[in-house]
DNA sequence: CTGAAAGCGCTAACAC
DNA sequence: GTGTTAGCGCTTTCAG
């Protein structure tokens, strides 16, 4: 309600808010920064001066003397996967919460993410969060250096800290769950866009019980172009691997957004699932939920995962974290859907 | 490859350049800001002591002096919905194509919209796009007020300028593809998570073809808490809408989502899609190209009305648009699917 | 505990 | 054309 009719004043600065007090610029400061030693009589007043005129600080200003902002630089993947979506709602939710703000920078592809990561140094994020990460690893080092902290979440990360989900034991799950239900011919299904780190883990996972179980494993890739599947490098058709005498009977997939996949696929060939065909997921997206998809799957609590990375980020920025990296895995647990049976015999 | 040992060096300024190319600071500006007034001379002179010396401007210092960014604030609303997640990463991908970085807020509440905003403010963004609008248009306008260009994509703007797709022809198109399929109880549902304006306009395209068509309009109202459906303010079950003497055998949904929802509905009822009922969506979220969901639906534009939103704001920043705020909408396009037939007799 | 003063790195008049 | 200079609004020594 204040300034009507000078509508276009410039808003007030600390020297108004000093003046105002009759005090100096400095016990201004001394106060808006919370700063112990101030008298609270001087506090008092400052506080009353700064509600009177509707000072509010100059986070330019502030930024330009302390060359550092209270934003966080956001690297985030394709935002058209429900995975990482979900994570970047998070990510800003929580440090929204933690009082910084986010800027998001996109990393399809190498040079869009070396392009965004510059940028963001310039404008002195206060950490850098990897929700992907397309680039090469060593030159992304390079650019930020010793420049910020840097948290790689559920994503490849060589360096700096990490939060992740336990994909070894997720898989292990999965895989398990499978054995349970009887199922012999058990394959993976390798998405390429699953981050590589991630994907070996899943895939040891897999593995490891699989040889436990006395079973072969069975790995199979994903070729998006052009579109096929390989099996080693031997190419596959989808023939082959759902019907024949050495077809499988379920599939473990690297993530959702395949398992969909093959699902469409399995619907085309007329194989029903989960009669025929058994099919396990990984991360639990919102599509797997819906009742047309209903996939048993391997969620990731993503809100824990964003909330996990905010506070260490944080703590780092505290200092009050040790030096070197930091990694935290989170535990996953299987939602059994409707994608899978015991298998027909 | 540079200053090897001298790691922690602060990074060069503008009198370093100044002083290794001698000349004055405010020549060295001109050059960066490519100001027209620099013989080639000093140009080349100066060029070359930056790359020298590998000076970058420090963007903070220039937000302060300027008082503004290169920064545009992103309302966004829910981005575990497809629609809002995708509008994000092409605003993002706009945005950055044209020098601007994006400040995601969430606008989920009343509440978090209007501190993201002030937010938004407080860091000097150069304007503000609204993909979402949860908050109270009047109190909305009053933060804002002259302070930053403002646009509104595909959501409400009572102020401001506005790019949206054409509510009303998509929903005609829609309405009508049903009539010409042979349906005559042809019921919109309004989903609550479409704003007002649009839901509006969608109802609208509904009720005038439905009306050319001879046809009596049904318009239902999800309610989400506690779960139901609305036929203006009385309760009705799914039973009666698709079963029974007067049930209908055809529903324009206002969106996607809601029209998923229907799909999940039909199929716990028994009922059969398309045979039995038609549904027809509206935006053609990635969901709805899923063999499995394979819905009829009226597709946005969405990287169209991102790139027109950029631009008209850059256009609004660069002064060359006139006084009184804009509106651009943009022709949609059905796209028929698997979720529609001829109605059974 | 408070005030005076020196910047942070850049832009933009305004002289020369 | 180019250099000089005065800020932008804040933080932060350093004296008192």
């Amino acid at each position: 309600m204040s300034n009507r009719g000078l509508a276009f004043a410039k808003p007030p600065t600390i020297v108004d808010v000093a003046r105002l007090a009759d005090v100096s610029k400095s016990t201004v400061s001394n106060v808006i920064r919370n700063a112990n030693c101030v008298k609270p009589e001087m506090r008092a007043r400052v506080t009353q001066a700064i509600t009177a005129i509707g000072y509010r600080p100059n986070i330019l200003a502030r930024q330009l003397v302390l060359q550092r902002t209270k934003i966080f630089g956001v690297v985030v993947g394709d935002l058209a996967n429900p995975f990482h979506a979900e994570m970047a709602k998070q990510i800003e939710r929580h440090a929204s919460l933690q009082g910084y703000r986010v800027m998001f920078v996109n990393s399809q592809t190498d040079m869009a993410e070396a392009a965004g990561l510059e940028s963001l140094l310039e404008y002195r994020v206060a950490g850098i969060i990897f929700l992907a990460h397309a680039g090469m690893p060593e030159r992304t080092r390079q650019l930020i250096a010793g420049k910020v902290p840097t948290i790689f979440v559920a994503c490849k990360a060589d360096w700096g800290d990490l939060v992740s989900g336990d994909d070894l034991q997720g898989a292990k799950d999965a895989t398990r769950h499978l054995v349970s239900l009887g199922h012999r011919r058990i394959a993976y299904f390798a998405d390429p866009i699953v981050e590589d780190d991630a994907d070996r883990a899943r895939r040891a996972g897999y593995r490891a019980v699989m040889a436990e179980a006395g079973l072969l494993p069975i790995v199979f890739h994903w070729r998006r172009s052009p579109p096929g599947v390989l099996r080693g490098n031997r190419e596959v058709t989808h023939q082959e691997v759902l019907h024949g005498p050495k077809r499988v009977t379920a599939i473990f997939s690297s993530n959702d957004l395949g398992a969909i996949e093959l699902l469409d696929w399995a619907d085309k060939l007329g194989i029903k699932v989960p009669e025929q065909l058994s099919i396990v997921g990984f991360d639990d997206i919102v599509l797997a939920k819906l009742a047309r998809i209903n996939l048993t799957t391997v969620a990731q609590p993503q809100a824990k995962l964003a909330e996990l990375a905010i506070d260490t980020l944080a703590r780092r920025l505290a200092g009050s974290l040790p030096a070197p990296p930091v990694r935290k895995s989170v535990e996953l647990n299987m939602v059994i859907r409707g994608s899978t049976a015991v298998p027909e015999r």
